[in-house]
RNA sequence: GGGCGUUUAGCUCAGCUGGCUAGAGUACUACAUUGACAUUGUAGGGGUCACAGGUUCAAGUCCUGUAACGCCCA
């Protein structure tokens, strides 16, 4: 015999042991196989900058859920793992860290050394993070890890932007973008938030030119962008301005005379003084103006440092705060300011450096997204066709709408980040040597322009000659020439980029490198890597030097070609052809549009095929007051808590069942007081971490409230987190282990043999038309991503259904020599059902039992024994014949259950101990009186009967608890129990429930309309309820009638 | 401002194409403690389904409007 199992489940011990045997077993392992089909999931990858939060958990438990439930089915399934570099969060943490450590910037300790850093950050963090998906059960294939800046996912990188750039749709443009003054760069629009901020209102005036003595006011919340203004602005319906359109105002501080325009999307009549100041290059809505009105100009007012340029005239050199108070100042002096009001303002700030973000205007790289005129296909349309074609299908069906809209806007994807941690864009800029001061006459200036016609046209044909001596082919580079005196070349190959790279470094003997403290420069004639191109090189270099772009590629480029490029894309690997597009995508609703559309983009445009054919959109964890969880906020909860108080199963149970479909969830968190245990609940007051100190209200000891903590408490314990919520899950897999206890003690002379579905008891069959039924249900619901529906399901069938009816019930079938082998095959045949349909949401509790079971066990199952797989992770998954399904049976084994509880009730009612054996008499129809003497060595145990009796002429005895039934009456004899006050209120109150629902079935069978016009099997379903009301309220009138006489 | 979603028992949620005498888990109350399980068992109380109209024989479910909350986009 085995080892007997201990009295409850141990998840920890499970969670180790097993994680180890799978990954040994290489379960989770996936190769090419043509022979079987694919089903695969990328999973979304997690970014490098932190840990892993409850979204993750939910996420990947969910992925987690349909690959093992694929595998078991026999696909040969993929779950493609891997993380992101997520350029700008990774990017500020490092250089937030060196600087609070060494108080240096990057730019004081370099771009090289910057990368370095943050590749050590990256390796220390991709290690925890993949620790942690492992720990939550995740069955990926961990030897195809990939990140997003490795060189397979850099090779797919280069690949796209040079088949982008080649195909024409990448371009390089001017964007207003949100630039961080401090760190120097964009962010995009995720990465600020808006505060209210005190801030002033403005007014000031500017005089119109040619009429004197005569102003236009106008107000503004920014005065140094005044400096950058290039029109004033009015509504076209506005009476009082309608003199001035068309004339010109002075722009006092610079000198400019600038526009009066009409625009009725800029200005509104109602506001201030209807009139508003225009400053395209620092204002959103100002910008939108000037691309309605581009004959107004445009002037960028800053330094990429927030100091303003030489726009600025005297203010130049300003930094923006000092640059507002001295251009209030010089208004004032000169006359023209109005008047100030205090006002609090909602002021964008950058997340990263928490510093107010500036609108900016910068060069930036941008894709195409809107359709085109030479017949190639637009980007955002082929995206959007593939859903509306249902290549691509969403789960909800109503994000479908979200991706659409978005799409729909066809606007341009800026790609370009002032960034050092990415994908350097592989595009190298000309700058023509022309020697043109940009100061001369008018012949001097027609004589440069003729020099620059011809060395443009000169340039690229040298570049072209260089690549050639370099031995790069034709089709690895691409040339673009520009309008403004230079030119852009885009690189293709590793070669290419080689090439280039060497190119740049090398000095023409015109430029000697002077190196400090040596007497003679240096004059590099060579190339190492492509000497024969060095006389090329010479030759380019004499009128035209090449200069690598700094920027990198905005994150979302590299994980938009996540599903190819993880399969070792642009190379023809037997992955890309095997495994893409693949299976399913799991990811949040807030990178729709972000993320998915944009792998569909690259996958149509890559591979011509969509990247997937199920999107699902999994829920939000909000916390328990319906917020949101964020780091910022400090109420999230680490699943490793989680995991460390109640066990993975119970984690993952808990994610499974709370996946609905409506989707957003609350989650009640607690601190758990790490003296006592006691659960204290967390409180909204305790959010932004503004909680330091809690005491239990147990122990009395005080603790630190759990929470994102930047850095260890030296004097408290940081409490974990829990949540009642995962008690449910906890406690299932615990029945489970339980139950399997049970069945393992009484396993005894087990001996495997086929059962005959057709000759077994009502119990057997009863059981094994609800397992059939169960499965069925699961299958289903995993395919329409009913993952709640699928953790509801199994927790009712294995607890109410499985333990506390058919265990029960068997107890006495294996005390009985006869009937105890069949009991045991059912027993052990259901048992193993159960594990393989749990093994996808709670696998370390399944595989426990499996492992358990196959010691004593191994040839088992139903309806005919087979030898069990070695591990549940790879049994298959489960499938009854469609026939054990029978309602009859069902139904029949309802109206058992209600006699039983009906009998429970009437002795818990009279507090009748466990142990006293009650007498019961069931009146009803004679088929019915038969079934019931039938399964009266069931009932009897399970009611705590002594005798029971059933028959269609049975009389009620005195002094009887009474159950009424619609198919039956039955009476507990309780003699000298009897409360008849108690008992007749407890009638006078149901038969009052039930006349008022007889009420409403007799009003709606006397409605003509109702009986005309609803469907006969409704009416006749109303007609059998309001002839069992009427059967009902006449026994329980006379049972009531027998207490008051008796 | 536009879009999407939510509002059902103290709490967390089901309730899909209308047929409900509105469910589950948890919390609460009572009883039960030596043979699977107190991470348990048995039973009980607890809801005008946010509000107002409408459609229908019939509305928690469909439509319109209102309110509150959440998210996305401007």
């Amino acid at each position: 015999m085995p080892t007997e199992l201990a009295k409850t489940y141990d998840p920890k011990e499970a969670q180790q042991k097993w994680l180890t045997l799978w990954e040994e077993r290489g379960y989770f392992h996936s190769e090419p196989d043509p022979d079987r089909k694919p089903y695969t999931i990328v999973i979304p990858p997690p970014n490098v900058t932190g840990a892993l939060h409850m979204g993750h958990a939910l996420n990947n438990t969910l992925q987690d859920v349909l690959i093992r439930w694929r595998r078991m089915q026999g696909y040969n399934a993929l779950w493609m793992p891997g993380t992101d570099h997520a350029g700008i969060a990774t990017q500020a943490v490092v250089e937030r860290l060196i600087f609070s450590q060494e108080k240096k910037t990057r730019h004081e300790i370099g771009r090289d050394e910057l990368v370095k850093r943050i590749w050590a950050w990256k390796d220390q963090y991709e290690a925890r993070i993949l620790g942690q998906l492992r720990s939550i059960g995740a069955s990926c294939d961990w030897q195809r890890t990939r990140f997003t800046l490795d060189p397979i996912c850099a090779k797919a990188v280069r690949e796209t932007f040079f088949r982008m750039f080649r195909d024409g749709y990448i371009y390089r443009g001017k964007r207003l973008v949100n630039w961080d003054a401090q760190l120097q760069t964009s962010v995009s629009d995720d990465e600020t938030y808006t505060e209210d901020t005190k801030g002033g209102f403005w007014t000031f005036k500017y005089p119109v030119i040619g009429l004197p003595s005569t102003f236009i006011s106008f107000s503004t919340t920014r005065p140094e962008t005044m400096l950058g203004d290039t029109a004033l602005c009015v509504h076209p319906s506005d009476d009082r301005y309608k003199p001035f359109l068309g004339m010109k105002a002075l722009q006092v501080l610079t000198g400019r005379e600038i526009p009066i325009i009409a625009d009725g999307l800029l200005a509104d009549p109602t506001l201030g003084t209807g009139c508003v100041k225009v400053t395209p290059a620092h204002d959103a809505n100002d910008y939108a103006c000037y691309t309605r009105h581009p004959e107004i100009g445009i002037i960028n007012i800053l330094n990429p440092d927030g100091t303003i340029n030489a726009e600025g005239r005297e203010f130049a050199g300003l930094d923006r705060v000092k640059a507002r108070e001295a251009v209030v100042k010089k208004m004032e002096e000169l006359g023209f300011f109005e008047g100030k009001e205090d006002r609090v303002i909602p002021l964008k700030y950058s997340d990263r450096s928490k510093t107010p973000i500036e609108p900016y205007l910068s060069d930036q790289w941008f894709v195409k997204m809107s359709d085109r005129d030479d017949g190639k296909p637009g980007l955002a349309q082929m995206a959007m066709d593939a859903v509306t074609s249902g290549r691509v299908k969403f789960f909800p069906e109503r994000y479908a709408r979200s991706y659409l809209d978005w799409l729909g806007e066809k606007r341009d994807w800026c790609i370009s980040r002032q960034l050092w941690w990415g994908h350097r864009i592989p595009v190298w800029s000309g700058i023509l040597k022309l020697g043109f001061s940009g100061i001369g006459d008018e012949a001097e200036s027609a004589a440069f322009g003729a020099k620059a016609a011809a060395v443009r046209e000169k340039a690229p044909q040298e570049l072209h000659a260089f690549f050639k001596a370099a031995r790069v082919n034709p089709d690895e580079y691409v040339i673009r020439v520009d309008d403004n005196n230079s030119f852009w070349c885009c690189t293709g190959s590793e070669r290419a980029e080689k090439a280039l790279t060497a190119l740049q470094a090398y000095n023409y003997p015109g430029d000697p490198v002077v190196k400090e403290g040596e007497l003679y420069p240096e004059w590099p004639m060579s190339m190492p890597g492509f000497e024969d191109a060095s006389v090329a090189a010479s030759g380019m270099k004499s009128f035209c030097e090449i200069k690598r772009e700094e920027d990198v590629l905005d994150t979302w480029f590299s994980s938009a070609l996540w599903p190819h490029s993880t399969l070792g894309w642009p190379e023809p690997t037997p992955e890309v052809k095997y495994y893409y597009p693949t299976s399913t995508l799991v990811t949040s609703r807030d990178i729709i549009t972000l993320w998915v559309a944009r792998m569909v983009i690259t996958g149509l445009y890559n591979l011509n095929d969509v990247p997937f054919h199920h999107v699902y959109i999994t829920p939000k964890v909000l916390d328990g007051f319906g917020e949101g969880m964020s780091k910022s906020k400090g109420n999230g909860v680490d699943p490793l808590d989680i995991i460390d108080l109640y066990g993975t199963d119970a984690l993952r149970f808990g994610m499974v069942n709370l996946a609905t479909e409506t989707q957003d969830t609350r989650l009640p968190v607690t601190n758990v007081c790490p003296h006592c245990g006691e659960q204290v609940a967390v409180k909204q007051e305790h959010m932004y971490l503004r909680t330091k100190k809690l005491t239990c209200p147990k122990c009395k000891n005080t603790f630190r409230p759990g929470g994102p903590w930047p850095t260890e408490d030296s004097e408290l314990t940081t409490a974990k987190q829990g949540s009642d919520r995962f008690e449910v899950g906890r406690n299932f897999a615990n029945k489970m282990w339980n139950a399997t206890r049970f069945l393992l003690m009484n396993l005894e002379g087990y001996t495997p043999a086929s059962v005959d579905v057709d000759t077994l008891p009502i119990e057997d069959r009863w059981l094994l038309s609800r397992l059939a039924t169960v499965t069925q249900a699961t299958t289903a619901a995993l395919e329409g991503y009913h993952f709640s529906e699928v953790a509801r399901g199994l927790y009712e069938f294995v607890w109410s259904e499985f333990c506390d009816w058919y265990i029960e019930m068997s107890k006495g079938r294996l005390k009985d020599v006869a009937s105890r082998p069949l009991a045991q095959r059912v027993l052990v045949g259901v048992l193993d059902g159960i594990l393989r349909l749990v093994q996808p949401v709670m696998p370390f509790v399944a595989e426990s039992l499996w492992q358990a079971l196959n010691e004593v066990a191994l040839h088992r199952g139903l309806p005919r024994p087979m030898d069990a797989a070695e591990s549940v992770v790879i049994a298959p998954w489960p499938e009854y014949p469609e026939a054990w399904i029978s309602p009859v049976v069902e139904a029949r084994f309802a109206r058992l259950q209600e006699l039983v509880r009906g009998v429970r009730e009437v002795r818990n009612r009279y507090q009748v101990d466990d142990k006293t054996r009650l007498d019961v008499s069931v009146k009803a129809g004679e088929a019915i009186a038969t079934d019931f003497t039938e399964l009266a060595a069931f009932i009897g145990p399970l009611a705590g009967i002594a005798n029971f009796t059933a028959g269609s002429t049975i009389t009620k005895p005195k002094q009887a608890g009474t159950v009424v039934k619609p198919e039956f009456e039955a009476f507990v004899s309780l003699a000298g129990l009897i409360d008849v006050a108690a008992e007749v209120k407890r009638l006078e109150k149901q038969l009052a429930d039930k006349r008022k629902s007889l009420d409403g079935a007799r009003a709606k069978l006397a409605n003509e309309k109702f009986v005309g016009s609803a469907p006969a099997e409704v009416v006749q379903q109303q007609r059998d309820l309001a002839a069992d009301l009427e059967a009902q309220i006449r026994a329980m009138e006379e049972n009531l009638r027998d207490l008051k006489e008796g």
